[in-house]
DNA sequence: CAATTTTAAGATAAAATAGTATGAAATCTT
DNA sequence: AAGATTTCATACTATTTTATCTTAAAATTG
């Protein structure tokens, strides 16, 4: 049950290394979160457009640039970057994949599989970087899968 | 949010065809499935493979051959059919794709992605072929995503 | 034995995902 | 102002996964 891309996992592990390695508001160098966190560097710059774009992040260009949050980690949804990041239909789809299902037509499992999501969404909205920070193990956070 | 493969969802597809359309212990030809869902007749052969082999179907060969259902569809439940076409350790998976999360090493999300996942399989398990089918809208069965 | 139908394995194709390259724009340093 | 640094943006390529097709074998029927 792989639910996640690879980009978002690695926008995650990236926000999750600024959160707990960081001082808030300072700028943080992307090479530098690509290299200690293993990602290709350039991979991570687009996803970086993306979190930048939605305002969780905020980027500055030039020598001593970088990105850093744009708001405090306790504003900032585990649902929001998600969202963000596999597009914002990602709590849409129908079980079977059938694209007829929906109140009209539901296909046999759009009932609880609706209600299932809903929650699945909930959770992912009370959750946010700053709790999943608390409970980082920083050791994890470079180790791929 | 995709959570199931093409070929698992081929393969529900297909069983609620049978459940629904089919007296119970006749054998349906698969050539007949496989157009009248729309589906590769080949692909479906190796799904309904898999499928046969963990006792969900029984097959015949030879002319009038064809799958029938091996046990009551009372008795064969949503998570089986999953556990089957996706792999015994669908319910495994780390949400961060990371290797070593577990209860030892825990990512950041592992506490409520566990118990998330319980619950979805829970639910898997106590529906069952026969409650799907009861649900099912006939023409929907057949629309491709 | 000939026709039919599932089983099985491997090759091929298509699609999705991941990663790379290049150049432009912004900012800093000197 | 010039040159260095760093993000931004887009386009291209490679890899992996998923899906489909091909071929041939085994079982069954008539």
């Amino acid at each position: 049950m792989k639910v996640l891309s690879k980009g978002c996992v690695y926008g995650l592990r990236a926000l999750l290394y600024i959160v707990s390695e960081k001082p808030r508001e300072e700028y943080v160098n992307i090479r530098e979160i690509s290299e200690e966190l293993d990602i290709s560097f350039h991979f991570l710059t687009k996803t970086f457009q993306s979190l930048t774009q939605k305002g969780i992040l905020r980027s500055y260009r030039g020598p001593n640039g970088g990105v850093t949050l744009d708001r405090p980690p306790e504003e900032v949804s585990l649902a929001e970057i998600i969202l963000t990041l596999e597009g914002e239909d990602f709590f849409d789809k129908c079980l079977l994949g059938l694209a007829g299902c929906g109140q009209a037509a539901p296909c046999p499992a759009h009932e609880f599989w609706i209600a299932h999501k809903a929650e699945l969404r909930a959770e992912f909205e009370r959750t946010s970087l700053a709790d999943m920070g608390r409970k980082i193990n920083k050791e994890k956070l470079r180790l791929g899968p």
